[in-house]
DNA sequence: GAAGATCGTTTGAACGTTCATATCCGACGC
DNA sequence: GCGTCGGATATGAACGTTCAAACGATCTTC
């Protein structure tokens, strides 16, 4: 069995040597350090290069080196009930900064059994990366610790404990739903809900700590508003329970676009025009709201600056050895469309 | 500057060894082919890998072994105006199917300015992966090509040509809209509308030709009709075009959950209403349909199994040398929900 | 009882690169 | 003319693993 195909010999940078007439340490820094070498050696050695099509061969570098050119990024698990939409956009981001970086993502999970922890350690055991790009970070997330006391890089998207390195980066949430608020104040609403996932998870409660905020900055009755799961049929639940109620607001903040697809969904079946009977705010832009009907008023996340700034963090620390004094706070955008009514609604 | 933190020395072989009271290679063996040690010889070194911690230095392996247990994913571009939802479905399986295998994603894309095989050469190259997987395969797909020329391993989700190895798996979409029409014909309806994008690309094509072999079965009248583009925007517009002429369609087929989605928008603000006044069918079982009143029908695809059968044949390639003489096809299953209408509608 | 055969283990080499150090060579100072 | 410097290139070693082959012990076989 196993009848391994003739192992695949490429071109090693002793062939570029010979070819063009140099040592092995010059091909080798011709491409690490080609400030070292005469102009005329760099171009003849770099045609050859091209010539042969010689790459380094990764293992070799790397068991040398000890860099890698790798970073793992442990993939949330995508819940059907509710599929972190957000993920897709924001690991494209991450591809597409760390590819700039000359960097590559792998994408890690637990094997089933497997704690998450464990996972790392293999990661970091068989040195297979150089670094973690975690999101999703939870309070006192286990990861972080356990990064932190084994002294590995990593940056979070999300805010990490005092003790720990700040090299994270988090959308003011708070700042953005006060805005938001400001926004809705101003369309001269006065009973406003907030509608939250239940889980308290760290981003939640950050936009609901903004909208209390903002609520009483502009001296609104504001109330909190708890969806006990994630899926779709608790949330259309809890979300008429709160629209049929006494003294229903008339404006609805989400925590989250979807759970903003909930509202649609009972405002339509209770015969409320969005817009109009019952404005509609919520956080993400995801890109199904494209469909929403009246467009949604929503708070874009800028996820590009995001997995920017985190690949540029985590490889001054895996690079540099520099870590961060402190942890980046960028704005999200608050998008206004038709979902929240007119300038001057009431 | 680059004040890199000393270097961080790991367990060795040589550790492990030297602990346990035996060779290199004994404790390699133990790891590798524990069938070759004695049993108390197993047990022992067994004991002292679990006590140190030790794990093989997956660089070292692979320069000596040539194997990475890495596969490589070309990432599609995420266009925001179609976010492939399927994606995030899709590496998911793909991520928790490599994973009990033992290996690992590594998400790729191509450098700006780099062409897709030039990033797959840099990948050979470098010998970084052992293999591709590759999703959204077009007719005449360059990679596959390419990779076919190069003798790289690969599998891919979508069919190949017929000179390239048949190491594909797909979903067999015509046989699922045969069967999709046959529920529509029961249901009473003449005039079928097959809702396409544009684009050419092979899945789309494969869903319209089902479409069209299952109206030619059945007697149906059957158009097809196609947006010349993927956004929302032209989405509705030809939507609304095709629900508005005369000699309306009493059914739409969608040629995917996304366009579906612009026809519960059209018949909304035309007063139709779904499920009696208009049959709406599609195809890929997105999380976001869970949200539709009333809810989809539509094609579910089989992600896990097909990622598992990808990897399980891109393993052959890579472990055996084994190519598969054929293509796998597997069923895709329609999912009746009330957009379909009560059996006996009309 | 000697020549194989089998099993379990050890030994030396090799994978392809970069690090640390050595060497070469021309220029410069005294 | 001699020593010194500094830039450019070369050499030997090392990274940690697995391969290929050798080794020694125990068991068969005639």
């Amino acid at each position: 069995m196993a009848a391994r195909r003739p192992r695949a010999r490429g071109v090693t940078v002793e062939d570029v040597a010979r070819v063009a007439g140099v040592s092995r340490q010059t091909v080798s820094n011709a491409l690490n350090a080609p400030h070292r070498l005469k102009p005329e050696t760099l171009e003849r050695v770099s045609a050859v290069i091209e010539e042969l099509g010689y790459r380094p061969d990764q293992s070799a570098r790397s068991l040398r080196s000890g860099t890698r050119r790798i970073i793992a990024y442990p993939a949330p698990v995508d819940d059907p009930a509710n599929p972190n939409a957000l993920m897709g956009g924001f690991l494209e981001a991450v591809v597409a900064a760390s590819g700039e970086a000359g960097y590559r993502v792998l994408l890690v999970r637990p094997r089933p059994g497997q704690s998450q922890e464990q996972a790392l350690d293999e990661l970091i055991a068989a040195r297979t990366v150089d670094g973690f790009l975690l999101s999703d970070v939870l309070r006192d997330d286990p990861r972080l610790a356990h990064l932190t006391r084994a002294g590995f890089p990593f940056a979070a998207f999300g805010r990490t404990g005092p003790d720990q390195p700040q090299s994270w980066v988090d959308v003011d949430s708070a700042q953005a739903m006060i805005d938001m608020v400001g926004l809705v104040a101003a369309r001269g609403h006065r009973r406003v809900a907030f509608l939250a996932s239940s889980s308290g998870l760290p981003w939640m409660d950050d936009r609901r700590d903004g909208f209390l905020a903002g609520v009483r900055r502009h001296g609104l009755a504001g109330q909190v508003y708890s969806v006990p799961g994630d899926d779709p049929g608790e949330i259309v639940r809890a979300t008429r329970e709160l629209l049929t109620g006494r003294d229903r607001p008339t404006a609805i903040v989400a925590g989250g676009d979807w759970l903003a697809l909930g509202v649609y969904t009972v405002a339509r079946a209770e015969g409320l025009e969005i817009g109009t009977d019952l404005a509609v705010a919520a956080f993400d832009d995801l890109p199904v709201t494209a469909w929403l009907q009246p467009a949604l008023t929503t708070v874009r996340l800028p996820l590009h600056r995001i997995a920017k700034a985190l690949i540029s963090r985590l490889l001054q620390i895996i690079e540099d050895g520099v870590t961060p004094r402190a942890g980046l706070v960028l704005p999200g955008e608050p998008v206004v469309r038709p979902s929240l009514g007119p300038p001057n609604a009431l």
